[in-house]
DNA sequence: CATCCAGAAAATGAATGCAAAAGTTCCGTA
DNA sequence: TACGGAACTTTTGCATTCATTTTCTGGATG
């Protein structure tokens, strides 16, 4: 009659050791889908990836059911899987969510940050803004992206924070090739709004807090899928031709 | 090259007509779980639950892998799988983001309703006010969950209510058992609120509406733990008095 | 009497096997 | 040549099998 301990595994976002078989190949399975290695809409090669992992199919079809549940691919029956294809609308959703779920943390974040990670967050602003100067585009999208991950942390809420995970490699790769820092006047904006971010922060003033960063997510929004409009309307069949003008 | 159609399935909510064997596992299983047939921290049988499906222990498996991502169960090592114990704290954490998720709801409903959609939210509104004048706790409680997920709807937004619906399968069994309603004060006041909701509405104030939602959300969370607190402690604890500053 | 340990029984995790469905090839016909 | 369809190959979905690990049982020992 003891009552029974145990570690729970399976955490939603990849974490770095697994024990379990499953559990490892579904890390790798995801990052291998987030990362770009299979083109979207393609099929996913059961047989190949049971080799290139080394294991046999029951370990892999049990990842893809669970990156199917997750949204990262979708199953057709006696069809196999594809890497799910997302289309505007998709993408549209999928921002407004995570502007969701980065307004709520910044609620929550309000309610429990400590004046130590915010001054942390006001270096990282710093360093962020430098690299703005410089017109450094990749290091400011890092930083940036750290900024918002503390704020998510401030949260004090693990299951925001995977959810927010979760999400976040959804469209990681459309944040990626959206750069939406290209436009100057977009750069310019985000800037003021991360000050803004900044300064409701120290005051804890959670609502408009949230109010910000949703309306940040939306202007993000918008500028990552003008982009892909661009890109779509543009030239139908150039996948990767980018016109690097500004 | 030939652009490849199909129908993508296995939602992650379940839907009615299911044609994998899997996805109809998932589903019935997710029921079975959420509908509270076996005790939190129990272990989840495979070979009975195979007999009581009629099926192999390869689907249900996969099924149990879902589930687990869902962070409805969670699976121990060699030791097989276990419906979750939710702590207090995880119980703050998903009110949390289920008032979250219910606060972005609302902002995007103000964008997106229909002057017949506040109708009908309003229609149910005064029959749950009339539920609540008679004290009917769980008519009232229906048709309250209607409303919201009324609210869920007019976001137009396919990848929030399936989260939404996630989430709130996870604390399903918490809500009812919460019957926050008892206590005569708080009920009046969730019945203001509810007056304050429609009313941001009707206006189409988004921000505002997300605040309300945010703070309805965090009202049914203390009550709904306090109740807890009481039913484990036997004395009911006084550790919710958060500061809700606006 | 409690504790520890060996062995049996059961459960788990993964590999393999098999029937059915989808995809492919190839040939006959208009 | 274009089309259709029959036969073959591949893939999928699920069941079954097998090696480990855990859990249960029972008895020996301090």
């Amino acid at each position: 009659m003891i009552p029974e301990d145990g570690v729970p595994l399976t955490k939603p976002a990849g974490n770095g050791g697994e024990i379990s078989l499953h559990g490892e190949i579904l890390s790798r399975l995801r990052d291998y889908v987030v990362e770009g290695n299979i083109a979207e809409g393609a099929r996913v090669p059961e047989r190949q990836l049971c080799e290139m992992f080394g294991i046999s199919r029951t370990p892999l079809r049990e990842a893809l059911k669970v990156l199917a549940a997750e949204g990262l691919i979708e199953l057709l029956p006696n069809r196999g899987a594809r890497v799910r294809q997302l289309s505007r609308r998709d993408l549209d959703e999928l921002f407004d969510v995570m502007g969701g779920l980065e307004s709520l943390a910044g609620r929550l974040a309000c309610e429990n940050i400590t004046d130590e990670e915010i001054a942390g967050i006001e270096r990282l602003h710093y360093e962020m803004y430098g690299h703005y100067l410089h017109r450094d585009m990749h290091n400011y999208f890092q930083i940036n992206q750290r900024i918002h991950e503390r704020i998510v942390d401030a949260a004090r809420n693990q299951i925001l924070r995977a959810t927010y995970a979760n999400f976040a490699g959804r469209i990681r790769r459309v944040r990626y090739s959206a750069n939406f820092a290209r436009k100057r006047q977009r750069w310019g904006e985000a800037m003021r709004e991360h000050e803004a971010i900044l300064d409701a922060l120290r005051r804890r003033a959670g609502s408009e807090l949230s109010d910000i960063l949703f309306h940040h997510l939306r202007a993000k929004r918008a500028a990552a899928l003008d982009h892909l409009d661009e890109a779509e309307t543009g030239a139908p069949a150039a996948t990767s031709s980018p016109n690097l003008n500004s």
